[in-house]
Order: C-alpha cells, then sequence, then structure tokens
DNA sequence: CGAATTCTTGTCCAATTGGTCAAGAACATG
DNA sequence: CATGTTCTTGACCAATTGGACAAGAATTCG
C-alpha cells in the first residue's frame, strides 16, 4: 500500500497523462535543444511546443537540466545500437554495410536526436562526458579489436580503426546535422527516403571501396 | 576633409586601437558563439573575454547579431578557399589529397570558427541561408562538373560528386567540430600535430583509395 | 598646447529568463 | 458519488538579458 497502489500505474509505475506528458514533452524539448541548444533553448518554447504551460512541464521534469538529461539520455542508446551490433564472427563487408545503413537511417528518422547530440559535443559535452570517456570510450575500443582483427586476417586493409569508426560517424551524422547545408547545395527543398537510398550508395561505396582489400 | 581626415586612418579607414579591439572582440566572440550558439551566448560573456566593459563591445559592433554575422563572414572565406582552389587541370589524386589535408588543417588550427559554422547549421542556417543556395552552391557545382570530368576521363571511380565533397567536408570537420568526442574515445588529452598527421592519414587513404580507380 | 575626435564605462531600463506557489480542475477508484 | 490523488495553470519573483545613454578619459593632430 506504500507505493504499489498507485492510481493509473501501468507496470512502469506511470500514470496514461504522465506517459502521454512525457512523451509529449520529450518530443518539443528534443527540437527546441536540437535548434538552440541546452542555453540558448528556453522552457517557455518548449512548453509551448508541447502545447501546455511552462508550470504544468516543472512539474514533469524538475527544471531545464533534469529535462535535457532526459532527452539526451533517451537518445544514447539508440545510438549506439548499430554499433553495438557490428559482429566480428560475420563478414566485414556485410558488417560494415549494414552499420553505415543503420547510421545513415537514424540520421534520416530522427535528425533533432543527432543534432542534440551534436550541440552537446560543441559545448564540450558537459553532461556526456562521463560517458564519453566510459561507456562510449569502451564500446569503441571493443570494436576496434573486432575490425584489427578482420585486419590481422588480410579480411581488410590496413586502416586505423579507431578513425574508420569517426569516419563513418561524421558521414551518416553530417546527413542530419548539417540537413540544411545539405538541401541547399544539392538544390532540394526535402530529402525524401530515395536521396537517402543515394546517400548510402555514395557513402557506403566509397568507405567499402576504401577499406576492402583490392586483389580479388 | 569630410571622410578623409580621420585621425589614425590606416589605409582602411580603421584607427590603430579599433583594429586592435575589432580582433580581440571577434576572437572572444568566436569562442562563445562555439561553445553556446547565437541565442546561448551573452553578450556580457563575449566582452568580459575580450577583457572590456559590455557598453564599449557594443560601440564597435552594434548588437549581437552584427557580431555574429561579422564572426562568420570572416569564417567563410577561408572556410571555402580549398575547395575553389580544387584545379580540373591537376592529377585527381594530388588534388583530392591536398584538399583533405588543408581541410584538416584548417580544422586544427581554428576549429572554433568550424563550431561557429556548425551551430550556424544546427539552427537552420537563418543567416547564411543566402549564403548556402547562392556562393556555395554555385561553387559546389563548378567542383561536382571538375569531378565528374575525371570520372568521364577515369581518372576517378563513378560516384556522385557531390555526396564525395560532402564525405570530405563531414571527416574533415568532425575532428573540429565532435573534438571533445575524439579526444575522450581516443583517450588523448588535447590533439597535436602529430594525432592530426595520422587523422590526415586515414581519412585521405580510406577516401582515395575509395574514390580512385581500381586497375593500375 | 588645445580642440576635435575617439574611446571607455557606470548606470539604468524594459524584456525575458528559470523557477515557485497556491489554488482549483480533472481523474481514478473504492 | 465521494474522497484522495494527480494534473493544470495564473500570478508572481529574483536574476539575467540585450541594449541605451550621458559623461568622462584618452588619443590624435594642427
Amino acid at each position: 500500500m506504500a507505493t504499489v497502489g498507485r492510481q493509473g500505474k501501468a507496470a512502469n509505475g506511470k500514470t496514461r497523462i504522465q506517459t502521454i506528458n512525457e512523451a509529449r514533452i520529450l518530443d518539443a524539448a528534443k527540437r527546441v535543444f536540437a535548434e538552440h541548444g541546452f542555453r540558448g533553448a528556453t522552457v517557455d518554447e518548449i512548453a509551448q511546443r508541447a502545447e501546455m504551460s511552462k508550470p504544468n512541464l516543472l512539474y514533469y521534469f524538475k527544471n531545464k537540466k533534469a529535462l535535457y538529461r532526459a532527452v539526451l539520455e533517451r537518445t544514447l542508446d539508440s545510438w549506439l545500437e548499430p554499433l553495438r551490433a557490428l559482429d566480428a564472427a560475420g563478414d566485414p563487408e556485410t558488417e560494415l554495410r549494414r552499420y553505415i545503413a543503420r547510421k545513415i537511417e537514424a540520421s534520416r528518422q530522427d535528425p533533432e536526436a543527432s543534432r542534440v547530440f551534436a550541440s552537446e559535443m560543441l559545448r564540450g559535452a558537459p553532461v556526456l562526458m562521463d560517458h564519453l570517456r566510459g561507456d562510449l570510450r569502451h564500446l569503441v575500443e571493443r570494436k576496434v579489436a573486432v575490425i584489427e582483427q578482420w585486419i590481422a586476417e588480410d579480411r581488410l586493409a590496413p586502416i586505423d580503426p579507431i578513425h574508420l569508426i569517426f569516419m563513418i560517424w561524421a558521414t551518416t551524422q553530417h546527413y542530419a546535422d548539417f540537413a540544411v547545408q545539405v538541401r541547399a547545395v544539392w538544390g532540394r527543398k526535402t530529402l525524401h527516403k530515395k536521396d537517402f537510398e543515394r546517400i548510402d550508395d555514395a557513402v557506403s561505396g566509397v568507405i567499402l571501396r576504401g577499406v576492402l582489400p583490392r586483389g580479388e
């Protein structure tokens, strides 16, 4: 009867309304943080985009920083998942091709998440620093080992594995973070699925030809 | 005797003090805008970093927006110069290698400029939109033609030229914009010239192997 | 030197900011 | 439907913001 007997509890201990509103807030916050960064974002604007009053927003998230953290945390897992899936037992070409495809798909489906992340990096990652030096670094170290193994087996050209990873991050996220520039220079009002297929072709093409062994 | 007989005029019509202070302000502004974006930057913080009072700063730049514009404009030319230098008459490998090297060198020498630019893109480029759709687009179109010519001559693999350009931008600027992440994951306190040489090797290596024709 | 110009800043202001609070409205459940 | 809980908001507050202003301090140059 202490904490269990809540009202509209839905297994995760959340009310129906809580679930809806937190999602609405997080979505609005993601968009505003993506556009203006942590400092430039205002709680008022987020509340407006979430179509609720500022005090109501602060009923769900105790302050701007907590909201920002929530947005980042929510993003991180889906951000890392594709890299986690890189499998040493698989074929290098297949694995890398899939990794690139998934990152590009993420840039297409949720560019704002990528931009929030980018903005946090531009700030010097005050919130995510521990994560960068901890989880992310360890994950990358593991995948560097995978790539090194592929190189040792002559299934990949001898490139610096960490920079291959950085290159994949850079190229794929570019289409989310710099979408305005891409659209303006490429002369497209919006980028459609077809466009992203061409992007995938081009990026995968260059990178794979760049890292797969020559002979064949 | 109207506008010519100014006091400390130095050919460009600027006083000695003007030259010094405008440079100090622009440098401080670049750092603050890079870190916090346009909205998140405060005039006060910029003034402090430039070691002068806020009213004095506003004596040189009439408001925050004008200062922001000045920072961006100052950046743009050096940003584009390497691409302008891409020469159809040259050897594709040499030209591309030099282009990549120059962009990486720019990321090393002036990462803040790159970050201001990135931050403007994240915002949707409200200030630079005209430039993106005008000058930049035309420049890219010209260089796309150069690359297409190389491809037609079988001196380059048939890749989508615009995405090759995007890839070079993405990979090289990544080391400026995401420097915190690179440092944290790579396990380096700071990136030295040696590190950037390795970056250049890796990036040039993959991209050139990715776009140069196979047979030889 | 002395007058015109340029430079500098303390003080001020209205607007916006993140956040609080109290009180009422909507809701779930016995 | 009554009661405790959750949800919602108008009103408010202190701090910060971009910027204006006037008056004084340096600088320049005839």
